[in-house]
RNA sequence: AGCGGGGUGGGGUAGCCAGGUAAUCCCGGCGGGCUCAUAACCCGCAGAUCCGUGGUUCAAAUCCACGCCCCGCUACCA
């Protein structure tokens, strides 16, 4: 018996690739569990509190609620097109959870591992509202730089308690922030370092995961502050609070495990009586949340532990650091599922890419040529080949003589399978089918079947006969990754894939073939094509500082945009490459919107700015704000890409002069390639272009 | 800054933790075969100083040290 879950989604945004690097490869680990005979529970479930839902749903118009409910549905909506099938998909809104999650409160607190202390906390009197450290902004005490509210994060890197910060403001609103004491509640996770330096030894999972957390317990643990000033939440018991959200979160796997057994069995078999097998599934960046506090709060309420933390590695798209705010994301439900792809090529892309473990690059090319030259030419084509053929030649009727060493080859697939489910290498897994399915290809090559049927027709059957069990032993392995497609072609192969054993892949019996249909639809280069235009358009946009159009599909909300954890990293890696980079870095511009550093005359001669001669201008297909502009620089004509055309028209530019930062980062967009930017003034988002006062040369540098 | 994970033929990726005939698979390039199949399938060839330097060893892509570069994480921010 077996528990699994899976990270719950923040219901403050749309399902992205990056939620499906981790609920594909678990759902695919259930379905072979229980093709293995295992019996799995699965659930998952929306996390509904905390700070951005109130500030987002506030920005909206809406009461949290309300927002959640979108997302929620949202989340439920998609899952269940890509076949990601829980047993339960709940809300940390619901009563159950708030039950649930107050009853372990309270046992935390009978048990003495929760206890009050008064702490200063920043509160901005303007906005009236204690104000989340994220909210603070001020002078760093130590090197004097802007700094958060706890850590100088573009100066010397320190952490800063709170109070710490001098002259702290509110980001918000912009006004003076004061510090007012208030009780709050910590858990003591001092006291469960011994009891975490023992259980991580036990627990299972992938090394990234665990040597993580090892490292993270070696170091000094400290209390944890686990109530927060909301209303919405999780109430704390007899306080005007609420809990943390990073305390309810995780008690929905015991509260959506009490729904998905109702009527089944008992959850407290699972939860409290350690009857199942606890496994999450993450992301690599809540590791420390499940292999620490998590573990420590369960320890002290008395709940069963977790046996593994399966922890997935990062997507990155077209090779750069996931970004909604840069538009290196695919959105399932507006991109993937919009396009009509197959959705077990997703599954399959995701799952095959790399090990679990290490980042996944997703590419429309990569994803593509997958497809096309391993779904389809190798897997799609042999089913393919082999049911057409027999039922084209024997009528569908093949007796089951087949040639054993083939079962050979379906068991050494079976046991890949074993053994990387067990290393939770879901890769290998689906390497291993594919191999399988290249042994087919190899084996119906070899067999010439096509010239038998014509000499020896005894000796062809055989030699589809064994084809065809390959082909069956393909439906059944490759099912859990590819669930919609295998459950439609097992059907022509006389049998229902759904309800199949992993031993049914060895199970020898005669075929009763149906006139088969294509089980992969090829992609054409033509959908690719227009799958990245959709991605490069976007990432062209947020790229010319055309903010407002993403915060609309990327349903982000100015100044709350940060709450996005991957965003955050995101700019805190620009602004660390600002800072080393200096200004050739052209995303540069994108962080520095506030309070620009200082720059010395010598880092300004390093822009090379001239009026250059608009020569040529057109624009570019299927983008709506990209014109390509052949700009005359004096000592050379560059192409140059500019996101103006939504207000300036190619025939209008011809002739103009515009000033132009020539040693300007080359960049592609939507193919074209730019060298160079031109410069305009930023009206709300609308660019106005800057001609000269009089009339000069192509080339004149401006300083 | 600290910690973690990486740097393997043109691109991507496996192997390394349990060191041993110079290395997997997919794409791409070149040549051949086949024709049942979604121009799919099969075979062969070209191409890698396995980031650098030093060390351990009879033997290192694989272990150790140092260096360079990339990426991620860092708790009152989900």
């Amino acid at each position: 018996m077996k528990l699994i879950t899976c990270g719950l989604p923040y219901a403050n945004g749309k399902a992205h690739i990056g939620h499906l690097r981790t609920y594909v490869p678990a759902d695919v680990y259930v379905r072979y569990l229980r093709m293995f005979g295992e019996k799995v529970i699965f659930v998952c479930g929306s996390d509904c509190h905390g700070t951005p839902i109130v500030i987002n749903a506030e920005k909206e118009g809406l009461r949290p609620k309300e927002l959640v409910d979108i997302y929620h549905e949202h989340f439920q909506k998609v899952f269940s097109k890509i076949d990601v099938n829980f047993d339960y998909f709940g809300r940390t809104d619901a009563e159950y959870h708030h039950e649930r999650t107050q009853e372990i409160v309270k046992r935390l607190l009978e048990n003495g591992y929760i206890y009050p202390k008064e702490i200063e906390l920043a509160y901005c009197p303007n906005c009236d509202r204690f104000l989340p450290d994220r909210y603070v902004e001020g002078v760093c005490p130590y090197c004097g730089e802007i700094a958060r509210g706890d850590e100088c994060d573009q100066g010397c890197g320190r952490h800063l308690e709170p109070g710490e910060i001098l002259e702290p403001r509110c980001k918000i609103c912009g006004a003076k922030a004061v510090y007012r004491k208030q009780k709050h509640y910590f858990f003591r996770l001092i006291e469960f370092k011994d009891f975490l330096l023992e259980f991580l030894e036990k627990l299972g999972g992938t090394e990234n995961a665990l040597n993580y957390a090892k490292q993270w317990v070696t170091m000094e643990l400290k209390d944890w502050c686990i109530t927060r000033n909301l209303e919405w939440g999780v109430k704390f018991p007899g306080e005007d609070l609420v809990v943390y959200v990073w305390v309810d979160a995780p008690i929905g796997y015991i509260s959506f495990t009490e729904k998905a057994c109702e009527g089944r069995m008992d959850w407290r078999d699972i939860w409290l009586r350690n009857k199942a097998e606890i496994v999450h599934f993450i992301g690599l960046d809540i590791v420390y949340h499940h292999c620490i506090f998590w573990p420590a709060m369960l320890k002290g309420s008395d709940y069963s532990l977790p046996n593994a933390v399966v922890a997935s590695g990062m997507v990155k798209v077209e090779g750069k650091t996931f970004s909604k705010s840069r538009g290196y994301v695919v959105w399932l439900e507006d991109d993937y599922l919009a396009s009509g792809l197959n959705t077990d090529f997703l599954r399959y892309y995701l799952v095959n890419y790399t090990s679990h473990q290490k980042d996944l690059n997703f590419s429309w090319e990569v994803f593509g040529d997958k497809v096309n030259n391993e779904l389809i030419a190798n897997l799609g084509n042999f089913l393919y080949r082999v049911t057409y053929f027999a039922w084209k030649n024997f009528g569908g009727k093949v007796e089951a003589k087949i040639d054993d060493t083939a079962l050979d080859a379906i068991r050494t697939a079976i046991d890949k399978i074993k053994y990387a489910l067990e290393n939770w290498e879901f890769k290998i897994a689906s390497d291993a089918f594919m191999e399988l399915s290249s042994y087919g290809n190899n084996y119906f090559q070899n067999a010439k079947p096509w010239d038998l049927i014509k000499s020896d027709r005894d000796e062809c059957e055989k030699a589809v006969a064994t084809c065809l069990q390959i082909a069956k032993a393909l439906v059944i392995l490759s099912y859990p990754v590819l669930p919609k497609t295998m459950k439609e072609f097992s059907e022509f192969l006389g049998f229902d894939v759904a309800k199949a054993r992993i031993e049914d892949a060895l199970n020898v019996e005669s075929f009763s073939i149906q006139k088969p249909k294509i089980p992969f639809e090829k992609v054409l280069p033509e959908k690719i094509a227009e799958l990245e235009d959709t991605m490069h358009t976007r990432i062209a946009m947020a790229e010319s500082g055309e903010r407002k159009e993403f915060e609309e599909t990327g349903k982000e909300v100015e100044g709350v945009k940060e709450t996005e954890r991957v965003n955050e990293a995101m700019e805190k890696t620009e602004r660390m490459k600002g800072k080393v980079g200096g200004i050739g870095e052209k995303e540069g511009e994108i962080v520095m919107d506030e309070n620009p550093p200082e720059i010395s005359f010598d880092e300004f001669k390093r822009l090379d700015l001239r009026i250059g001669k608009v020569i040529n201008a057109e624009k570019i297909e299927k983008s709506k704000k990209l014109l390509r502009l052949e700009i005359d620089v004096g000592d050379e004509v560059r192409q140059v890409v500019a996101g103006i055309a939504e207000y300036y028209k190619p025939e209008d530019l011809v002739g103009k002069l515009v000033p132009i930062l020539v040693n300007m980062k080359p960049a592609k967009l939507m193919g074209v390639e730019s060298r160079g930017m031109i410069l305009a003034a930023d009206v709300d988002g609308e660019p106005v272009l800057l001609y000269p006062d009089k009339k000069v040369e192509p080339g004149t540098k401006i300083r």
